[in-house]
RNA sequence: GGCGGCGUACCCAAGUGGUAAGGGAGAGGUCUGCAAAACCUUUAUUCAUCGGUUCAAUUCCGAUCGCCGCCUCCA
């Protein structure tokens, strides 16, 4: 197995992958609060670790990958109630619109998608511990994390309780023993969603969720967590927090996080207001294409979002679709059908690819990789027309694809070889017959290519581009090759 | 105030202690009735600025300028 480097938050430093368990990997990614739309910062966290996810097991691993939906908090009771209507049935909502937004990007289903509140007794009694080791005390039907009792608080930002303290924007609660102690349970108030507990009725606090339930499916040590950088502080901070404390030993070996999304360079965000809403850019570009860009960046960055850069990723990827179309109608010819049988990777090619993902997941490099490749098929479709190497170009783009979750919509092409034009028999009815037509089947389409052949063929070019308006009218592509002519519908 | 990131061609963007991937756009060409696609050639003596280390730095160190993020909910 390749050795595989991850950049790890904790040590702010490249570290070569080593499971605890060999063969395996469990990793646990912050999934989103589900009170509104996912917009494009989500869909670069949840496609860049669908890309893990995806990487890992193309190396080998075992992996178990956990992502929740946080389905109870603040804002969610906050909008449930702006629209009057029951907590659950807005929650429900954009589940289900997470999943529509996130199955058009072809993100793969976790191992698990565990909901907040469904493992209430797990959180329960994860609080319940953390009260009985010291670690927390209940005020008033609250309970609320001592922050000062663990000792490593702040390992992951790199801050200390007193470095947070000098610019302190925190509201000062009295209830609390320090600031800096949070939440672990929230007494309700009238009217408020609540789950009975040994402190009376009450909701969980933001954090302890996530400690919870990634114990519950992958123990209370595992190899990855993962979410969007703003998580740094306090949330991962605070889950270390938490499941430290609750099991006295490491939680998480490797921290990892995406970058955000910006406009203008800034970042995008629900509050801010800047944010653009998956659904929304489905409307202009693609799912697909937004895959590409959104992976076209090393993670770790910020990207900046425009429409210019999606028109970009769009050009780009239309080429490689066009080189993987046109090999693919060619393989449809008998003859090439068994040399496809037989495809196999090129590994020159291939080892490359994994050498640059090994090295912190460099999509960037990954892509690059997939349009050296188109070129170099292109260039030998022109020549050679079909061969074995060709083909195994073309199964190993579709690999290298695959791993990166990028889909090659290749569908719907056709071609019409000029050889069957001289055979054909020019029938003028037949053709105003189908030109008036307002739909047309896939013989008629071919059945006007062929009758559009034998007019390019006459000098008729009028009577040619006729045919070429009536089709593009209908959607239709068409591209005279030297000794034949693609028929590409969209 | 504390902590962290970034600054590479017209735009986007990789990368390395030995002299700059890839994509888009532009220019020229091949092909072509035209169009489109495709292919070829071309576009950074230079990687924010200034110092230092080194035989050699864009890559390491320091300073400066600029941009951004976290420290409050946030992917």
């Amino acid at each position: 197995m390749k050795k595989l480097f991850i950049h790890n938050t904790l040590s702010n430093q490249k570290q070569e992958f080593q499971p605890i368990n060999a063969g395996k990997a469990g990793m646990y990614v912050c999934g989103v609060t589900v009170y509104d739309r996912c917009h494009l910062g989500h869909a670069r966290a949840v496609v860049f670790f669908d890309v893990v996810y995806r990487f890992l097991q193309e190396l080998g691993y075992e992996v178990t990958y956990v992502r929740n939906f946080t389905d109870i908090d603040d804002k969610i009771i906050k909008r449930a109630n702006e629209q009057n209507i029951h907590w659950r049935q807005l929650t429900e909502k954009y589940i289900d619109k997470f999943y529509q937004d996130f199955n058009a990007l072809n993100i793969k289903k976790p191992s698990f998608a565990p909901k907040a509140t469904d493992h209430m007794e797990d959180i329960i009694s994860a609080v319940s511990v953390l009260i009985q080791k010291g670690f927390a005390y209940e005020k008033n039907g609250d309970v609320y994390y001592r922050v000062r009792k663990f000792e490593g608080y702040g390992k992951l930002s790199g801050r200390s309780i007193d470095d947070l303290q000098a610019g302190a924007r925190i509201e000062i609660k009295d209830v609390k023993d320090d600031p800096f102690d949070f939440a672990l349970w929230k007494k309700s108030k009238e009217d408020e969603p609540f789950w009975n507990s040994p402190w009376g009725k009450g909701r969980p606090g933001w954090h302890i969720e996530c400690s919870a339930m990634s114990s519950k499916y992958l123990g209370n040590h595992f190899d990855i967590h993962g979410g969007g950088h703003d998580l740094i502080f306090p949330h991962h901070e605070n889950e270390i927090a938490q499941s430290e404390a609750i099991s006295g030993g490491k939680f998480v070996n490797y921290w990892v996080h995406n970058g955000f999304v910006t406009v203008n360079k800034e970042k995008m965000s629900k509050s801010t207001g800047n944010f653009f809403a998956l659904e929304d850019i489905y409307k202009e570009y693609e799912p697909r294409i937004l895959r590409l860009f959104l992976i076209s960046r090393h993670y770790r960055v910020p990207l900046d979002y425009s429409t210019d850069l999606l028109d970009e990723s769009k050009k780009a990827w239309a080429r490689v679709e066009n080189c993987v179309r046109r090999i693919e109608d060619a393989l449809h010819s008998a003859k090439n059908i068994a040399v496809k049988k037989n495809s196999e990777v090129d590994e020159e090619i291939y080892q490359l690819f994994i050498e640059y993902m090994c090295d912190d997941f460099n999509t960037a490099r990954a892509v690059s990789l997939i349009f050296d490749l188109v070129t170099k098929m292109n260039q030998k479709f022109m020549i050679n027309k079909i061969d074995k190497k060709l083909v195994d170009y073309l199964f190993t783009l579709r690999k290298m694809c695959d791993v990166l979750g990028l889909e090659i919509q290749s569908s719907g092409t056709n071609s019409v070889a000029l050889t069957d034009v001289s055979s054909y028999k020019y029938n003028e009815t037949e053709l105003d017959g189908l030109l008036a037509k307002d739909k047309l089947a896939i013989e008629d389409i071919r059945k006007l290519v062929l009758l559009r052949g034998v007019a390019r063929k006459n000098k008729d070019f009028n009577q040619a581009d006729k045919i070429r308006d009536k089709l593009s009218a209908l959607n239709i592509t068409l591209r005279d090759m030297k000794d034949q002519t693609e028929i590409i519908e969209l």
